[in-house]
DNA sequence: TGTTATAGGTTATAGAATAACATATCAAGA
DNA sequence: TCTTGATATGTTATTCTATAACCTATAACA
């Protein structure tokens, strides 16, 4: 039952390719659920919910977004609220904090604790996960070389995915 | 006339060995001036005191931060003042945004509007810019490979520098 | 049964950034 | 000289982002 998503174009978990949106969103859901179980993790309803809603938007949304959308379903009207559920979804690797947008992006491959890399279109709104492993050596590389020990790594590119480059062509 | 430069170690444009702050400080104002100069840009006296002082820290500043020292100075007391001259250096490429830390650096190879790549220390707060050749490369051909186009991208790592790194040995 | 750990509710506030409008300065041109 | 446009600054108010602090609820467990 493939079906397109709007209002935003779906995105495939590292490319913008479109797919079954909600394959994805169920199937994500019962991989953090399984993860929550095995770890002794509690995916409380508001968690849930959270990670539900960027999974359905597909793109980085900011926490008072996601608050707005849980005021409206009765799950909690402070920031707060918000916060700690994301603050729990980024810990435990099932979303990532987006620091150029001051937003969050739900993960696309969800379980390890783990960095990221994030192309984020500037179109649409749409943010992929991508494979930072090439660009995490090589900036790994240039920190070693200056005696850096590196915790913590931060790797978004801004542009425009290929259906909005297209858009643009005139 | 060498120096140290309390209280935060000095580093050198990408590294973290000492160096002659007074002399980097005054230099690097002085290719900003020329720059200006040349490019009919206009370092005010707000402008260039930013710049001095994102200098002499020698790490990330947030703009309250700034502000606090305009104000002191007589120079500005609002927001905006910080703002703008922050918004005119980094629009230039005399200054840097770091994105992890909503903070700004002074650029330490001033000119070309260009992305960087940043080492920052939680232990000292230090700021050192590298070369982003590498990663941006490794980033751009990723990016390549599912059709997208990057316009700016953000590369910051968080670690200990080498100072901080021996530090923390017992 | 009490204790501990974890999660959620609520109030208040801190921190970062900008919108909007008013004023000043100066150079180029009528 | 006047005035017009461009640029920079001053100021007020507001918006957006994030967290501190304190209180309550619940479940697991000694």
């Amino acid at each position: 039952m493939t079906q397109t998503c709007p209002p935003t174009p779906p995105v495939t978990p590292i490319g913008f390719a479109r797919h079954d949106h909600h394959a994805c969103i169920e199937g994500t859901v019962a991989v953090v659920a399984a993860r929550c179980a095995a770890e002794g993790l509690q995916l409380t309803p508001v968690r849930r919910r959270v990670l539900e809603i960027l999974l359905e938007r597909h793109r980085a949304l900011g926490a008072y977004e996601i608050l707005d959308v849980l005021r409206d379903e009765g799950l909690g009207s402070q920031p707060p609220v918000a916060y700690r559920a994301l603050e729990f979804l980024t810990r435990h690797g099932f979303a990532h904090r987006i620091e150029g947008l001051n937003a969050f992006a739900a993960c696309t491959h969800p379980g390890e604790d783990h960095d990221a890399a994030f192309l984020i279109c500037t179109g649409c709104g749409v943010v992929a996960e991508a494979q930072p492993d090439a660009a995490r050596a090589a900036l790994a590389q240039t920190a070693r070389s200056v005696g850096f020990t590196i915790r913590r790594s931060v790797i978004e590119a801004e542009g425009l995915c290929p259906s909005c480059a297209t858009d643009a062509q005139p």
